[in-house]
DNA sequence: TATGAATGAGTCTTCATTCAT
DNA sequence: AATGAATGAAGACTCATTCAT
């Protein structure tokens, strides 16, 4: 009723409920890898978080927007996996690598989040995705970005090379993920992760070293 | 009375009969592309094509085969699209791209019909897609690569590496068509048929001239 | 469209005819026996007669035309099941013995054809069994039962008693077939034609003998 | 706060889910009774209860679930009908009389619980209805009937006999309802009653006398 | 005579969401 | 803060039956 100093009180009460929301978001996670993004309805998640469907509304308006903290946190965890094994002190053609592997065996582990990304970026106006959102969740994903930009910038590429490149990476490593992930590369008898090697080779060798140019 | 196995009324009936099936189906094409995947419900379907929903289980078994259908159409178109534009009597290199620009340029015209792609290779078993109509889905993608694939060994590469090629391809662009289906290359500030060019002028770059075999 | 001498051609339309009523008959009865009365819907029933649904409409104006005529046949066999065994020169007792058995072993062999009884006999009107059909069945019925009336009568009872003994042993019969046909005779631990015997011993030793008064 | 394992407050609420789940039931009931198996579908159910067929789904499961418990609460009436006439200081004899009579006259009254118990008990599989709730229905069942063997026992026949007897009873009451319920019964020119009667009287005279104790 | 086309009513069930308490 | 009750729309599919040809 009060609208209160606006400090301790309701600090308070914003961490409970951040708290909550993520108790919630952790019982979403937990059903949707095991039942797939059909099996993660309100009812589910609910029961996984211990509280009522209506209890979930409290802190979440929609499905969808449960499903953007679930991408979002999935983005987050892509973005330690590309990040996580680089070191400071490599080669920067191997740092590219282990990034870029970092992004693609992310991926290829799992698979769902693969959907999740579909279902939420597809149709982006009937989900009920504002603006803000979709923003946000492209910036998380341009984090796990940047760093394989900046690796091939330091390898030599001007930027707008380096960005298109990384696009272009981005865009090869979802379409073979693809094609593991609906079990179609097996009409072609080939296997998604020497497929994906086969064009980092390609696009590191394409990179004209910019040190030892004789 | 004395007459062929197939009667001439019986031919008239199935003619009529294919022709109301196409009907429906192009019915269901056009609630699909205004609709989407989802709004291509039977009730939907049978209300554009003029019909009781009932009426379209004596020319359809089941949504999914209506499914099937359409994506049937839209392989052959799709490889319409890539064998049109081909002639013989030209370089194979031009024949390659021609062709692989055949593929990239009709989903970017239709990105629907990549969704219908998705959903119906993916869930194979839910659907109730029985084997064989896996099998010839699959067989009529795969008469859209085959002719790439012969451009690539008529350019000197071996069958093998033709094969991974062209599934590199495949992904490449089915990644790339992706992204700009997704709206997610905005973020990067690319444009998809310039980035599928890059990948194509690479590919046929990396192709070892087949001139200077001794 | 002439009316015709009524005689020649109309009584070789009626022989044909009766004989496709005849072979749908048996079709029905074909698909009843495997499939239960849920099964034997007029698609089933068209296809195993080698027509289509509504030619079945031709000899037949209902489905429960049909299944009428199934139980009417099935009435049939139980007659012959009953008379079957019996012979003119036994001793009254035996010989309703054997009849007794053959109503029971008919059902308890073809536990089908009394789902087919309960269904047609039980919602009389909404079925359309109009009440000649109904008369005509019941006869059927009764004609299966007069022999052990009559099997009784000779054995010295009163025709009144026979008449109620009949119709307690029909009741009987039916209430044991119904305790093994529903599966419930297992919570009782008994055997239906053990506990048939029993009621056919003691109805039998119930009769008064006639012969032996002094 | 501090309070017994069940809140008041969730004792309130179930009790209220309860009364509302029994208010659901009657209607069904209602419905059950005035159109019979076939027309108590969830539709009409929720319509007669006052509430939307989803609504239903909150209190009952499955349709199957309420023709459960719609059995249930049948078979507990029969129970009281069963048990109701009877008094503990009455010779063995008359209270199976009762007893038996308390059974038939049930089901004389109220002929569709006699077709809900078919319906149910049959086809157990394709119903859905699990073992438990199966052996749940046959308890309530043989509730009503362990009475009547414990008064045959009373009566001095051995506990096999007496099952026995009481399997033939519930046969025969059975075979007799049936004959009553689908009208065949005037076929015979009898009645229901007194063929049960009479059956009854039989079973007791059949029964050795225990009187000769000394 | 037999067909194929078409109907329309009807079945159960599921889900996201809202609201009074 | 959380609940339970309730909604309503939707969804795929089946079946007996009719009618023009």
């Amino acid at each position: 009723m009060t609208d209160a100093p606006a400090t301790p009180r309701a600090q308070r009460r914003q961490a409970v409920s951040d708290l909550k929301r993520q108790m919630i978001l952790d019982a979403a996670e937990r059903i949707f890898q095991q039942e797939g993004l059909d099996g993660a309805h309100m009812r589910a998640i609910a029961r996984e978080a211990g509280y009522t469907v209506s209890a979930l509304y409290k802190y979440y308006a929609s499905k969808e927007e449960i499903y953007a903290d679930l991408l979002a946190a999935s983005l987050d965890r892509l973005h330690a996996s590309v990040e996580g094994a680089t070191s400071a002190d490599v080669a920067p053609a191997l740092r590219l690598r282990s990034r870029a592997h970092g992004f693609f065996d992310f991926y290829l582990a799992h698979p769902r989040e693969l959907d999740l990304g579909f279902y939420l970026f597809r149709g982006l106006q009937p989900l009920g995705l504002n603006p803000q959102l979709d923003a946000r969740l492209n910036q998380r994903l341009a984090d796990s970005l940047t760093g394989m930009q900046a690796d091939m910038q330091a390898l030599g590429l001007p930027e707008a090379d380096a960005l298109r490149e990384t696009t272009a990476l981005f865009a090869h490593a979802t379409g073979v993920l693809l094609l593991v992930h609906t079990g179609r590369i097996r009409m072609f008898g080939q296997q998604g992760p020497a497929l994906f090697d086969t064009y980092l080779d390609g696009l590191i060798a394409r990179i004209p070293s910019p040190a030892s140019p004789p």
